[in-house]
DNA sequence: TATAAAAGTTAGATTAATCTAACAAATTTA
DNA sequence: TAAATTTGTTAGATTAATCTAACTTTTATA
């Protein structure tokens, strides 16, 4: 049974390791730094984590996961997402309050619960960012999560997250008829101010550039 | 803000306090065993609880909570109890499940979190077990938790909770036609086995001694 | 390629929470 | 009330996770 303090370093080298997509290994003083600690604590962690089997690395060299050090930071990823979801679908948190929160909740241990919660919440393969949720046996579908502009014209994509929780924001949302798991279709865009057309249930709208950074998509298959 | 540890003894005290009606104060060796730990240990943790103004005691006197102390306390018993029907109502754990799950999410640190899911719930006033859950504003009900076979003749009650979870149990519990917050009348005892008589939505039904300590129930008012 | 900068390591100290072992006070009981 | 038992305390050790400070290795660059 690993300790909190384990968890977390598992879950920062995962990652990084999903940061970087040709998994290059992670470093000392990178892990030191997400982690909020001094490199020489991070250090005496990963001897500890190498002990266990979890991590390999030579003296100066990159950290890389072993396959159950993957698997368990997974399964952090996998709590951590759920209960995002958790809180943002059914406790009606923010977009921006559920991770701290759901840093907590990830280290509750409990296999029955998260199974229970995953069920609850109808199997969701997507979190209220817009990252994808690892499924029961870990697996994780490598959507690339995207913002509007990143879409180019002609592109049919689905909304799954939005990156702000003003009133005056999630108005304007409402207004033009999206919404999560909405299509979303690029009509067009103006390169003068950079503002897009889009499509949504048949309605074209035109939106600002700003406003399109904060809607959360992903590229339709 | 209070580690995890000092939640733990905070709440013992305020368990102990709660159990002993005349509060007289809990002593050294009976909270080391009921946090299983070295009375030593204890000893240590009190002064750090003394310190922080949450505990009153003298060397080789009993220990009381703080007016302060007792308020944290009952935040903890209501975030335990809140979870534990969460766990139940929601998520379909079971009676004895509950419990050990609880004892990790009461920890979680976020004020909102616990409004959120007291709302979610529809603000409950008993937990799974028959205890009563403090509100936000920390008031509880001093409702005393029966089990059946404690009501007189001629008594009313109303089931709140129940001990036992085995299906052979539960299925005539349903048969009965009996389940939580449901009136229970006590129509007659039987000397001779204990066996009891009752009614629940003007049907009547004898149910046995072991029957009836398996339901838990609180007087009507 | 020599040197400076960055990255990684080690040793030793610190803190929280625990333990064991020895001791002291309070309470029970003979 | 004196002895035995229970209860509570203290001192010193241990473990996990952190830190600072000094040091070494690797990498970048002049």
């Amino acid at each position: 049974m690993l300790s909190i303090t384990e968890e977390n370093y598992i879950k920062h080298i995962l990652s990084h390791s999903m940061e970087n997509s040709m998994n290059s290994g992670v470093g000392t003083n990178e892990l030191a730094l997400s982690l909020e600690v001094k490199p020489s604590s991070v250090n005496v962690m990963l001897k500890k984590l190498r002990e266990k089997g979890l991590i390999e690395y030579e003296k100066y060299g990159k950290i890389y996961l072993t396959d159950s050090g993957r698997l368990l930071g997974l399964e952090i990823i996998r709590k951590h997402r759920l209960w995002e979801t958790f809180l943002y679908e059914k406790l009606d948190f923010t977009w921006d309050e559920v991770h701290e929160v759901a840093e907590q909740l990830e280290h509750i241990k409990s296999i029955k619960l998260v199974e229970k919660l995953d069920k609850f919440l109808g199997f969701p393969s997507i979190d209220p960012h817009g990252d994808p949720i690892p499924n029961g046996k870990l697996e994780m579908k490598t959507i690339s999560k995207m913002v509007l502009t990143e879409i180019p014209v002609g592109g049919k994509c689905k909304m799954v997250a939005v990156k702000d929780n003003s009133a005056v924001f999630l108005k304007f949302v409402q207004e033009i008829g999206l919404s999560i798991n909405n299509e979303v279709e690029i009509i067009s865009k103006l390169e003068f101010d950079e503002s897009i057309e889009i499509e949504v249930n048949k309605i074209k709208s035109r939106v600002s550039k700003k406003f399109a950074q904060n809607i959360c998509v992903i590229l339709n298959d």
